[in-house]
RNA sequence: GUGGGUAUCGUCAAGCGGUUAAGACCCAGGGUUGUGGUUCCUGUAUGCGCGGGUUCGAUUCCCGCUACCCACCCCA
């Protein structure tokens, strides 16, 4: 009872700086690239993912947290945002707006999988999703929005990998010269790989397993089947990522495991967080929202996996500055002292300061201790012979150095020394 | 769903069949009457994830369960 569900994780105030860090950097890239925030619900009609994400998909058909609520429509925690955003856009009919569209947002999502490093059954992503525009240089927005986010929170080493997956029609044709090549090996490919034959051969190439890295070489890549359109598509988000100043590499390797993508297909990965080293993935999706009775838009997008990437910086030691520590402390003795205590506490608090002046009096020794742990960069000083002078003490809790100033001016002195960029 | 690993104070952690169950950090209080970060004292598990078993005796051995972690799968 007294635990959080399996693959949930409580974010505690000792931490939650570091979210709202990545969270203000990641609103601000997407200010610059333009897009707009959208917030859709935690959970959508089960239909919608079944559709959207595609029934035969891992996550539809065992990882959704799917329940009847009283009127018994089938509803589902969302296991991923483009689908709803999607929805949204048809919905309120978003596609008569002047197009392309540009949404971005920070949802939670929900899978039940088992969990481990990196992978939560509620976790949190940074997504955008750019819709009604097929030029591929909405992709290359796309991507160096999320290069441009990862350098600015000082993040290096995950690397970006790109790769065609083609059109639903050039994608046959390389199913089945993948499926021609490997018959005469089929016997030879390990368990999973023999299952994924039938069902998706296109996954056998990105098996860990070195038995199947094998046997793959030389296999037909997909990149050598795509259609003319694809192709040509290909070579313009190369050529417009280059013009951007994004560095990638191809990898025929990657695939995307979400039914509605089409064309590009990438991933940032670092092998610095474990297995689950993907901390964005992406592509495109032209055919999702016709697929959910839409018009013929297309889109392109990406999820930006928000544990994952905080893991990152951990292992990075990439820098998070910490949140500033009190900029005033308050130490009284005695009942009139409180009173003083208090009205200088809500004139400091009033001018914006941060102050703070704990409850029942500890020992002056407890109370310059507290302001020490809290980092406040002074502390007031207010007893017997202070109210005598109608003078306060304050004292500098870095430089340790201390003065007396006037009661009625030690709000105004305090805001002038001790505010501004600290902690 | 399938493997493997681990479970001793808030945290890290010693302990290897008989101990008053180390130690460190953190936390609380104090080192004479109004000053923190240093230092010095003091205090803090009748308890070793839960349930069985073996044994004269179990935190230490065995079995089961549960939880967490890592990996497969898949993905963010």
């Amino acid at each position: 009872m007294t635990q959080a569900p399996k693959g949930t994780k409580d974010i505690l105030p000792d931490r939650v700086y570091r979210w709202t860090f990545v969270e203000n950097a990641f609103r601000e890239t997407c200010r610059r690239y333009g897009f707009s925030e959208i917030r859709t619900p935690v959970f959508e009609y089960t239909e919608l993912f079944s559709r959207g994400v595609g029934a035969s998909t891992d996550i539809v058909e065992k990882q959704m947290y799917s329940f009847n609520d009283y009127d018994g429509r089938s509803l589902t925690l969302r296991p991923e945002g483009t689908a709803s955003v999607a929805r949204a856009f048809l919905e309120h009919k978003l596609y008569a707006d002047p197009q392309p569209s540009k949404y971005a947002y920070e949802i939670s999502c929900f899978r039940h999988e088992r969990p481990q490093k990196g992978r939560q059954r509620e976790f949190h992503q940074f997504g955008v999703e750019y819709l009604g525009s097929s030029d591929m240089l909405a992709d290359a927005e796309v991507i160096a929005l999320a290069a441009d986010f990862l350098a600015d929170i000082g993040v290096k080493s995950p690397s970006l990998r790109v790769n065609s997956i083609g059109c639903t029609a050039c994608r046959g044709g390389h199913r089945d010269a993948l499926r021609a090549f490997l018959l005469p090996k089929k016997d030879e490919l390990c368990d999973t790989c023999k299952d994924r034959f039938d069902k998706n051969p296109m996954r056998i190439l990105d098996c860990k397993s070195p038995v199947c890295q094998e046997l793959i070489k030389g296999a037909p890549l997909m990149l050598d089947y795509i259609c003319d359109e694809c192709a040509e598509a290909f070579e313009s988000l190369k050529k417009n990522l280059n013009a951007l100043g994004v560095a990638f590499e191809v990898d025929a390797g990657i695939v995307r495991g979400l039914d509605y993508y089409t064309k590009t297909a990438f991933e940032f990965v670092s092998s610095a967080i474990g297995a689950q080293g993907a901390v964005c993935g992406g592509g495109r999706y032209d055919r999702l929202i016709e697929e959910l009775g839409g018009p013929a838009v297309p889109g392109v997008g990406f999820g930006l996996g928000i544990e994952r990437l905080l893991l990152l910086m951990d292992a990075e030691d990439a820098c998070i500055p910490l949140p500033a520590g009190a900029d005033a402390y308050i130490v009284f003795m005695g009942e009139e002292a409180r009173a003083a205590g208090l009205s200088l506490l809500k004139d400091l608090r009033s001018r914006g300061l941060r102050a703070e002046m704990d409850g029942p009096a500890h020992s002056l020794k407890g109370q310059f201790k507290r302001a020490d742990r809290l980092g406040a960069r002074c502390a007031v000083v207010i007893g017997e012979d202070e109210l005598r002078a109608k003078e306060f003490v304050i004292k500098d809790m870095v430089s340790g150095e201390q003065r007396r100033v006037g009661r009625a001016d030690a709000a105004s002195a305090i805001l002038r020394e001790f505010s501004g960029i600290h902690g």
